[in-house]
DNA sequence: GCGACAG
DNA sequence: ATCTTGTCGC
């Protein structure tokens, strides 16, 4: 809500899990998204090289995916990287970046958690609940959280589990290849999360809007 | 006290 | 995330 929006990033480690645990209570994950409905997706992503940040928003159609804007946005990194804290290094060049944007995206897709978090408001949360619009986080590796052995055909899915907590699934969107760990932003529940970043990646592991927001700011490999 | 640990 | 060439596998 507002606090979101309104809230500095100029904060100490501690101020900002005190910030984060606030927040979260503000965080929907239980509202399901039309997927017929979705007609942009947006993907998120942030580089850093040399103490410079680099944001890159990628505004797409679904399901063809078509670039319609792309917007980037560059500082200084002002946060180190810690561990459930990846917003208050990633957010300030990202508020930059979506105050350029003029589309207006049906759902915007993190690189990084959702509600898969310590304290369910990873950096897609935060950022949903600054943009008051759907977001899913797509994370590449565990940030914490189990689940039961996941099946090796592409389209395979377990719930993530964190102290008896269902907060998000790991997904295989490529046959034989490492899965993802998706979990609902704000706005969005874990089965149409899972729905959508599978359409989201017909050809690739990572789905397209994040893959061509990665090209855009400048992270390559 | 000992691990785990998004990007 | 980033540092970095060639190389093993489908």
């Amino acid at each position: 809500m507002d606090l979101a929006r309104r809230h500095g990033w100029d904060l100490t480690p501690t101020q900002a899990v005190a910030l984060q645990r606030r927040l979260a209570a503000e965080v929907v994950a239980d509202r399901a998204l039309d997927l017929d409905a979705v007609r942009l997706v947006a993907g998120v992503d942030v580089s850093v090289k040399n103490d410079r940040s680099h944001a890159a928003i990628v505004v797409a159609t679904f399901p063809d995916f078509r670039v319609v804007e792309t917007v980037t946005a560059l500082m200084p990194t002002p946060f180190p990287y810690v561990p459930g804290l990846l917003s208050f290094r990633e957010g300030p060049v990202l508020e930059e970046a979506f105050g350029r944007l003029e589309a207006e995206p049906d759902v915007f897709l993190f690189d990084g958690m959702g509600t898969a978090h310590p304290r369910r408001i990873g950096i897609a949360s935060h950022m949903g609940l600054w943009l008051q619009r759907p977001t899913i986080g797509v994370g590449k590796t565990r940030l914490c959280g189990r689940n039961a052995p996941l099946d090796e055909e592409k389209g395979a899915h377990q719930p993530l589990v964190d102290k008896g907590e269902t907060i998000g699934a790991v997904v295989r969107t490529r046959t034989g290849k490492h899965p993802l760990f998706i979990s609902p932003g704000h706005l969005a529940d874990i089965p149409s999360s899972v729905a959508l970043v599978l359409a989201c990646a017909p050809k690739y592991r990572l789905p397209e809007p994040i893959r061509l927001a990665h090209k855009a700011a400048g992270a390559f490999v």
